[in-house]
Order: C-alpha cells, then sequence, then structure tokens
DNA sequence: ACCAAAATCACCCAAAAGTGTGAAGGAAAA
DNA sequence: TTTTCCTTCACACTTTTGGGTGATTTTGGT
C-alpha cells in the first residue's frame, strides 16, 4: 500500500504522540512526577507539544504558488497578419481572377509559369495582367506589386 | 510603540499561554482535576497546545513558495523595425551598387529609369541587375524584389 | 430569359528585361 | 607590384512583358 506524503506525516505525529503518552504514563508511576512540581512536568508538556505541532504545520502547509510569467518573444511574420483590405480591392474594382494574378505576381512568377498555376494561356495572363496595371494606375508589375502591397490588396 | 506583525503574534502566544496555564492552576486547585484521570488533562493540553503550534507557524512562517514559470508570447511587429540584414547582404556578396539598383528596382522603377537616377547607362544597369539575380539565386527582377524583402535586405 | 461583368483566348507589335561576352579604369587587398 | 573585385560600358541576341484590338464563353443578378 502507497501512503501519500501527507498520510506518512500524521502517521508519524501519531505515533510520536503515543511514544510520548506512554513515556508520560511510565513517568507517571515511576520517580519523576514525584520528585517535580506538576506545573514543570506540564509547561515541559506544552513545549513538546507545540513544537510537534510546528513541526507538523511546516511539513503539512502546501507551498504557495507563485505564479512568474515570463514574456517570451515571438516574432511574427507580419505579411501573414495583415488582413486584406476588401474595401480598396472593390474601389479599384479589381476581380477574382485578376487578384489571382496579382498575388502569383507578387511571389515573382512570370506570366507563363503563372498561365500554367491557373491552368489558363498566357494571353490570358497578359490580358488580365494588362488590367490589373490600369487598375491600379501603374506601368510595370514591379510596380504593381508594390502598389498592391502597401495598400495591402495582397500579402 | 509599534510592533511588528510577528512580535505581536508572539505576544499573543505567550498571552495564550500564560492564560491557559492559569486555568489549569485554577482548575488544578479545584474539583476538576481529582474528579478525572490525569492522562486526560495531559491529552487535552497535548492536543491544545498541537494546536496553539499550528496556528504560530502558520502564522510565523514565511510561506513557501512555489514559483511557477508561465511562458506569455509577445508578439512582436516586425514591420515597423525592419533593420536591413548586413550579414545576409555579405554572405550574399551584395555589392553597394547593386544594393543601389536593388533597392530603385523594389520601388517599381525599370532599368532605364534606374539608370537615370544613378546617372549611368542602361546596360550598366542590366549588367548589376543580371549580377544581382545571379547572387540572389533568382531568375527576375520581382523574384529577387521578393526575396531581397524577405531576407531584409532592402526595405 | 436577359444583360452586364468577368473570364477566356488570339494576334500583332513594341518596349523592356534578361543573357552572354568582352573590355577598360580604379581602388583595395595580398 | 600584382591580383582581385567593383564599376562602368558596349553589342548582339533571346525572352518576357506590355499595349491595343477583337472575339467567345461563362457567370451572376434582375
Amino acid at each position: 500500500m502507497q501512503l501519500s506524503a501527507k498520510r506518512k506525516e500524521i502517521l508519524i505525529y501519531g505515533i510520536s504522540m503515543a511514544a510520548l503518552l506512554l513515556l508520560l504514563k511510565w513517568l507517571e508511576t515511576h520517580f519523576i512526577i514525584y520528585n517535580y512540581r506538576l506545573e514543570i512536568f506540564i509547561g515541559a508538556i506544552s513545549i513538546t507539544f507545540t513544537a510537534l505541532g510546528i513541526w507538523l504545520a511546516l511539513k503539512l502547509v502546501k507551498p504557495k504558488v507563485e505564479t512568474r510569467i515570463v514574456e517570451k518573444e515571438v516574432y511574427i511574420d507580419t505579411s501573414l497578419q495583415t488582413e486584406i483590405n476588401q474595401k480598396e480591392i472593390d474601389k479599384l474594382g479589381i476581380s477574382k481572377r485578376e487578384l489571382d494574378v496579382l498575388g502569383l505576381m507578387a511571389t515573382g512568377l512570370s506570366n507563363e509559369e503563372i498561365a500554367e498555376k491557373l491552368f489558363v494561356s498566357l494571353n490570358t495572363v497578359k490580358t488580365h495582367s494588362s488590367n490589373i496595371f490600369l487598375k491600379l494606375d501603374v506601368k510595370r508589375r514591379t510596380q504593381a506589386v508594390e502598389k498592391a502591397k502597401r495598400l495591402n490588396i495582397i500579402h
């Protein structure tokens, strides 16, 4: 049978108390009690059991838990948490497909690669990108990406 | 005179003990002690002083502190404090002039416009940009800008 | 069902971007 | 001093991008 720490402490206390009472009984039936005054005997008991109480309390009291909060710095890629500006997209009249192209454009893909990814022809991508440039009022894809990122249209 | 909390506790304990001993003395000189057995009397004292000891211990002993460390994630906005990564620049072997070109490239300027800004020829800018693509291991200017920003080589 | 916007694609042409090679001058390092 | 790297530039060539026009199909909303 496995005893918990606290039950063990209580058991030790009980045994100690029983042993002490036995000692007292022995002292009583023998010489000490008649040679010394009752007050001294009681004082000794008081001190002993006070000490025992203190010892017991120290053993039993569960430690106060102090929660210490340590700040852990987490660097978050801001590009992942900037919410896209749907209002701006609507204002500029950029369509879903154009946004797709714009997004892939921003990753550095060529029109040919974008066409492959979207399963459309090169000409379609060209049309989309031309429309994007018109709507964003820019001349080149690099400008389009720069402006789109600045306006939070893409990540 | 101002008493500290601990001294006050000890004083209360002393007074309580004195009062108890007085009570015992009174009980002794009167009827109780003669009507009941000494063992019961001693048991009562034991219990009382154990309780007092426990109370004293709880009052006086400063609580055991168990420190529990909780990590709190602090999100740091990297976009506002992006400092350029000189180590990365050195590692890639990108020269000052190439960095100039790369920076202007990121703003969406054409090679022609970059050449005008830097007072060099179009061919020079082309050479620089080609070298940049080699060093960054990319194929196009859009990829170069994307990677450079990701590596904090440029703003 | 109809209309407008969106998405698709083609063709041509011009401009811009990118590749490869070579070369000359200058500054800093070995 | 020699070497190396940076910077500058040129020329030829290919690829990519962008502009303009026009056309067909799909889709979403009244």
